[in-house]
DNA sequence: GTCTATAATCAGATAGAC
DNA sequence: GTCTATCTGATTATAGAC
């Protein structure tokens, strides 16, 4: 009984797993669980059998992607210094979406098409982060830590410009001629888009 | 004769108008030829009679789209103001960006899928454009106009964050509990990327 | 040219053998 | 618990009537 459980959940880990890679491929739509099921070397109703449904096996990626997206702002307090929290803020999240391209995917992807399936985290959740963020950074703008500047778009920004180098990847591959991303691109980006922000902001980097 | 092919004309245009909104809203995957004769108030296969295929109607609403991106920048010069072009540049992507969230939804998700469809695109004219964008900001940096910065991140960049507002609208919408963008949105948005991005590259924005 | 009816394919889900 | 075979429904694309 023990050994039947133990499988069961290294079997749901490896289903998961190639739903990951696939929907992060092609979407929810455009990938059959015959797909996943050949990805997990698995005949097809073992898919369903696990998962009832399609649909099931989406959320249950969708909600291991985002259990997966903690930041070091969660943390961050007024005492902080916004140079250093965002600019961590920044290379943590580009280094998440270079890493882990397929999930921030399968996320885009998501919200492209509505979001229907993460609404409630989106407005529960995400929105409470999402408050408690621009409240932190007007608080460092009324104690004259930083420069005036509207707390939603600047998070945005952020948002955008990082997750971009995983949801574009191929455009800018291209427009790179390189077929996939190096540790200097990392660096080189990172350097860039904090510079930016922070300056934008009316910031000095810190020098570490 | 000549009415039927205006006819024809017309009907072709109403097709991929309809088109363009189911896959916009959809992906194409999940846009069947039905929901799109359902919006053009036709029968599903004349659809088929105009544009043989789904892949093929798909690839001319892609090129439509894409012949619609024309910008500002294209026509700058190393004897330009670069506050002035990149504030242009900026204003007017997020304006094509709100205004038309379903061709920006478009192309976004043919990249998210790997960009299949549009390759030669890519790496024809887009990766002509690129390149001359980021030789004329080299340009500016030699020529003391502007301070230092990885040009193809500072692209990838703007391209980011005016694309975000429509790619990710229904996740910001939910965000700033709003039911769609007002014209103030558009003006403070503006005014916040700009600023931030300008000041980034060491520019000072233009007054006007 | 326009549309109805239909063929051919492929998807998700189920029933039931092992 | 695991897998094969099958059902049901939806989709693209075509054939052919008007």
């Amino acid at each position: 009984m023990g050994k039947r459980e133990d499988n069961r959940e290294e079997t749901c880990t490896a289903i998961i797993k190639a739903a990951e890679y696939e929907f992060g491929l092609h979407g929810y739509k455009a990938t059959s669980i015959n797909m996943i099921a050949v990805r997990a070397g698995l005949p097809k109703a073992n898919i369903v059998y696990y998962f009832s449904s399609k649909e099931a096996l989406y959320r249950q990626v969708l909600s291991h992607i985002l259990s997966d997206w903690n930041n070091v702002f969660d943390r961050a307090t007024i005492d902080d210094d916004p140079a250093i929290v965002l600019d961590q803020f920044i290379r943590t999240k580009l280094q998440q979406s270079m890493h882990k391209p397929r999930s921030s995917r399968i996320f885009a992807m998501e919200v492209l098409q509505g979001a229907e399936h993460i609404k409630e985290y989106l407005s529960t959740e995400l929105t409470a982060w999402f408050s408690k963020r621009t409240r932190l950074i007007e608080g460092w703008i009324a104690a004259g830590k930083m420069q005036a500047v509207d707390p939603s778009s600047l998070i945005f920004m952020i948002w955008a410009t990082t997750q971009h180098y995983a949801d574009f990847e191929s455009q800018i591959l291209v427009l790179q001629n390189k077929k996939s991303y190096g540790k200097d691109d990392l660096t080189r980006i990172g350097d860039t888009v904090s510079a930016i922000i922070l300056q934008g902001c009316g910031l000095v980097r810190p020098s570490s």
